[in-house]
DNA sequence: ACCGGCCTTAATCAAACGTTTAATTAATGG
DNA sequence: CCATTAATTAAACGTTTGATTAAGGCCGGT
């Protein structure tokens, strides 16, 4: 009989997987400071000492949570760009869809958790408390110069400002589509169907390509009459 | 001597307003549930029991938090455009202006507390827990509702979901101007001056307004095609 | 002088918080 | 089979939380 090993993986039943999500969804949906350890461990179906024993501590339970997330995306985008620019400068409209599909179908995965981090990653990006600062800084600013190199190279007239403007915007725009606050579907009397990815992306690159092309038109009026 | 009467506002020795100073600042720069009305007291030099006396409890602080805030901005709102409409229908860079300028000035103004605003009103609007969404319902939708239909009269080729999302777009751009989180700064090395309220505002109100016509145009197309 | 509203205070409450501990169980390697 | 390590548990730690209480000061009116 002797069978083959059984998956030597049957340690580590994910309890830190379930606490992770379970911190996504408590974090997302009470704040930092509104979410309960204790909580977030019941929910996870697990005591509550493994929060610590994984995660030592709230603060560092806050970081895993983003870090794992922001790999997700961040991972797509690197290669998203990679794959735009190996032939030549590619058009604004492929720049810009780059750079929002990412978050946005994440944002639309329900089956992995898709709504609790599109929650999330929406208060985490207005955030203005030193704690979100720290980890935005640490895993999101390095996408976010790269992607702004990126805009400048495709529309040479975008100033240094008016490119880290326009990616906050768009970056801004594409959160506020998946925020599901439900104020969109309130004042719209259910019209809004913020739930279909394609038409999602299409909206938010053809708002932010538009409103990028005219920031950039407005830089290079001043410049020709400054210069 | 018998001068003629004191001031007679010596009474409520504005206990009252320091208390929503100080929460506005709080729940700004640890949401609702880190802030702690032990350490707004403190703040606000009263007495821990005076929150209660005033406020009831920490959601009803909140709610009066927003309340004064929102009259601030909807008055403003509304005065702009009843005037812009009094003598026909304007241009939609007028409209975006009278919508988006009282927020981002009292946001800006920072002798009475604007950043504090600027910083919660930004978190608030991007909140998805139930006690903002009440909140937001309560004195946020009426004047949306307004914007909305100001909107569509100005741009009639605005289908009502596109108008929706339009607005919350300019909305949420305005407001990630005025975040001060500190990311623009650090990305831009400092280029990026968000303290220029006029250059904010015009920024604003450019980007929002191309992204509008953009968002028409679309749903123009859509339409002939389909119908 | 004394009353009755306002305003303010210190003290107190039970509940919930983040964190730590010591002990227990389950699997692995020699 | 025993020693080691990893995973998990229940219980407790001290602190902080939102909220309440009872007592008192201040003041104009009578």
């Amino acid at each position: 009989m002797s069978q083959a090993r059984e998956p030597v993986q049957i340690r580590q039943t994910d309890s830190r997987t379930a606490i992770l999500e379970s911190a996504e969804r408590a974090f997302a949906d009470q704040g930092f400071g509104g979410a309960s350890i204790r909580a977030i461990a019941r929910e996870a179906g697990v005591n509550q000492a493994m929060v610590h024993y994984y995660y030592q501590n709230k603060d560092q339970l806050f970081r895993s949570v983003v870090a794992r997330r922001s790999g997700q995306v961040n991972d797509r985008r690197n290669d998203a760009l990679d794959a735009l620019f190996q032939d030549g400068v590619p058009s604004l409209e492929e720049l810009m869809e780059a750079l929002l599909r990412p978050t946005i179908e994440i944002g639309h995965d329900d089956a992995h958790g898709g709504p609790a981090y599109a929650r999330l990653i929406v208060a985490f990006n207005n955030a203005a408390d030193e704690r979100s600062q720290n980890v935005a800084k640490e895993y999101y600013d390095p996408i976010a110069r790269r992607s702004i190199d990126a805009m400048r190279c495709v529309v040479p007239a975008l100033g240094k400002a008016e490119a880290v403007r326009s990616y906050l915007f768009a970056i801004s725009l594409a959160l506020s589509l998946m925020a599901k606050t439900g104020r969109a579907a309130r004042l719209s009397d259910g019209l809004c169907n913020d739930s279909d990815t394609e038409e999602t992306v299409a909206n938010a690159v053809a708002f932010a390509c538009a409103g990028i092309r005219a920031l950039a038109n407005k830089n290079n009026i001043q410049n020709r009459q400054t210069g």
